[in-house]
DNA sequence: TTGTAAAACTAACAATTGTTAGTTTAGTTT
DNA sequence: AAACTAAACTAACAATTGTTAGTTTTACAA
């Protein structure tokens, strides 16, 4: 019908319901509900509730995870790679702003997938840092404490689902040009 | 014996458990074991599981609110409210960082109190706005979307939660400095 | 028309949920 | 000693939870 499966179609009215009240007060027959079918039907095409957060959340993960590892070993600037990185945000954001959240705010309730998740994510942040500390060490970025730089620019770009959706046409560009300035210049004249 | 009523005892509880797992996740046999004691015996002292999250979650709020209205209608100069609503930040997520989590994830599982809620966040919001708005047009700040900088400055203040409880002793000058230079002044050079 | 596969259904289960009622314990005041 | 109070307890409830088993519907290919 529209080129995804059964259970793409379930994954994807969850995390936007998952968005909404989180994991774990969305219940199998809230979601049966706005799939318009029964609670029991779910269970066709899915082998657990625990099995659809996985899918939702892993998926974003990996891509989050692959993007970075490119930028990092890619051969461009410094300031070219952190750019990069904000795009890569701003874009998957722009596409999944509900599996984006429940990235955000479920991952605890992993239960198979929570290992996986924490790699990825470790080696997700072990990227950025390690973007970071090539700035510094080359002069691009100021001689900041490189957790207070990775932390305010990590939880801004994770956080961007709150705030994309609110915009109604999202111009990608230029919200990854007013990152890019507020970001790495800051507000201050 | 410490102070506290056994009523606050039980919400301090309640809210370290609703930042590991959210309010949802969250039983009251959980938070009955962990104070050592039966869920029933959890209803001498409160009424229901929502007003918990009522308590927890409307005493920070009015306290950022309040804050931030003494800050807007200070004299200072508008680099000092900035810095100062940063202080603000810092402080009360060092002294309150689970009630900061439920603040953060779990406001909309707030029933009676939820209204309360969105507007002292409208409220604080407001008073935000208005600061930044100040600051473009006395010059102080670049001319950068004010929904971007509020959105990014906002969402590195509200998560530091996550980030402040990481570092052992917490040096709140220091993380205040940092957080001051990096958001308003950004991070490259 | 018949066979097949996808996807829905009804009915029910065992466990867990927030909560209530009534009772007991322990410490303090009269 | 008697009365009072704070705070715990046991036992149970009605509702909701994720999930299973078995059955029926739908649509398309043989």
């Amino acid at each position: 019908m529209n080129g995804l499966t059964r259970k793409q179609e379930i994954c994807i009215t969850a995390a936007r319901l998952f968005k909404s009240k989180g994991y774990a007060a969305v219940t199998m027959r809230d979601l049966a509900a706005e799939m318009g079918i029964k609670a029991a039907s779910l269970y066709n095409h899915i082998s657990s509730k625990e099995e659809i957060l996985n899918e939702v959340i892993l998926a974003i993960a990996k891509s989050f995870t692959k993007g970075i590892r490119n930028i990092r070993s890619s051969e461009d600037k410094i300031t070219e790679k952190l750019q990069a990185v904000i795009a890569q945000h701003v874009n998957l954001t722009a596409d999944y702003p509900f599996e984006m959240a429940s990235l955000n705010n479920d991952w605890m309730h992993l239960g198979e997938g929570k290992k996986e998740y924490l790699n990825l994510r470790d080696e997700y942040e072990l990227h950025f840092r390690e973007i970071i500390k090539q700035g510094k060490s080359e002069g691009v970025l100021k001689n900041i404490d490189e957790e207070v730089i990775l932390f305010s620019t990590l939880v801004t770009l994770r956080n961007l689902y709150i705030w994309i959706p609110k915009k109604g046409v999202v111009d990608r560009d230029k919200i990854i040009n007013s990152l890019n300035q507020t970001l790495l210049q800051g507000i201050e004249i």
